[in-house]
DNA sequence: TTCTGTATATGAACGATGTTCACAAAATCC
DNA sequence: GGATTTTGTGAACATCGTTCATATACAGAA
């Protein structure tokens, strides 16, 4: 009988994964630490810098998770629309939903590693950006013009106008707005970025 | 000679948010702890609890030194434009330009407190929201239907939208813009944002 | 000025954090 | 089945924010 050694191995790494994805969810990252997600996962302390490089590490894979069903939800949301506007509108809406209805998970995206040395690795950086790809293209049905950089980068300022948007919002340093004023709010920014002059 | 006492606390309340402030502006919020922001202001490790209720309030107050800047700064920018969309540029660029200079501390403006359990004091709070009146200013001008709320709502809009684009680009989660690519697509937002249907 | 009482600046100490590492135990190999 | 290697473990360490008894320095009265 051999793979043994490799197949708990494995179990270790999906355990602590899962404890650490609950632990957010329920706690957000400042109740998530190193003794609390070893403890959840019925493993030792140790074990937590056998399966991942630190503790950081174990968090950006609970992002990868996170940004995996982030995109899945907003590969659904454009189905049935024809219209670059209606696809840029149904995209932001499904961010918005997404946010609310997993709002910890959604916050540790983008709060973790806030004050950090490390840079985040590449490879999480690209599933960032693959997002982007969904926002790419109705904006080439709008600004056919564009090419690849200025495509990105236009691409990115959809993103980034709607992510604040929503930031501010749930996230509350300022006075949150209320979750229609937000919609109403977003789908306004949606259609006047999206008539070029 | 009397007086003293409240003298030599008020150098050390000023020692401390002086000593914060550098040290932020060179290590970030990081490295920003409770030791070196006494050390820095050569005094012991309790006077900081006895100057500020804690460490997060300290920074606060360094917080607060920012916004006071910053707010100058846009206060500053819009002089000499009278038509609203050039008087929202000038914002925005200004905008971008004191985040550039003043980069450490811009940062910590919002990944402060990021994780904490304690909410923002009000009063720190309502120094955020008052730099949006610098916005409802010429927004009112090009939207003058809107009124209080919806004005407010329309103005948190604008800024939430140009800072998440700052964000992107300065804090590079994702790959950075360029400095002058995010400066062409900042106009386009305001440009865009600024052209009601 | 001197003496007494009070306010306060201080750093040792505490609990909690992330991370490391010697070691016992378990899996693998011959 | 014995020898060897791998590995999960938790005690230990450095550092963090925060507290508190205490010694020091100041304020008011004589």
């Amino acid at each position: 009988m051999t793979g043994k050694r490799e197949q708990t191995r494995r179990e270790l790494t999906e355990r602590l994964l899962q404890a650490a994805e609950e632990l957010i969810e329920v706690d957000g990252l400042e109740g998530t630490t190193a003794r609390t997600v070893t403890q959840r996962a019925q493993c030792g302390l140790g074990t937590l810098y056998k399966c991942y490089a630190d503790l950081d590490d174990l968090i950006i894979h609970v992002n990868s998770r996170t940004l995996k069903k982030l995109g899945a939800e907003l590969a659904a949301s454009t189905e049935g629309f024809s219209d670059p506007v209606e696809q840029l509108q149904a995209l932001a809406l499904s961010y918005i939903h997404f946010a609310e209805q997993n709002h910890t998970l959604w916050t540790a995206l983008f709060e973790h590693n806030a004050t950090s040395s490390e840079p985040i690795p590449k490879w999480h950086e690209q599933e960032n950006t693959a997002l982007l790809t969904y926002i790419a293209k109705p904006v080439m049905g709008l600004e056919p013009e564009l090419k690849d950089e200025a495509l990105a980068a236009r691409s990115r300022t959809y993103f980034a106008a709607i992510h604040g948007l929503v930031v501010i919002s749930l996230q509350g340093r300022f006075v949150g707005l209320s979750p229609d004023v937000l919609r109403s709010e977003t789908k306004l920014l949606v259609s006047r970025m999206a008539q070029p002059k």
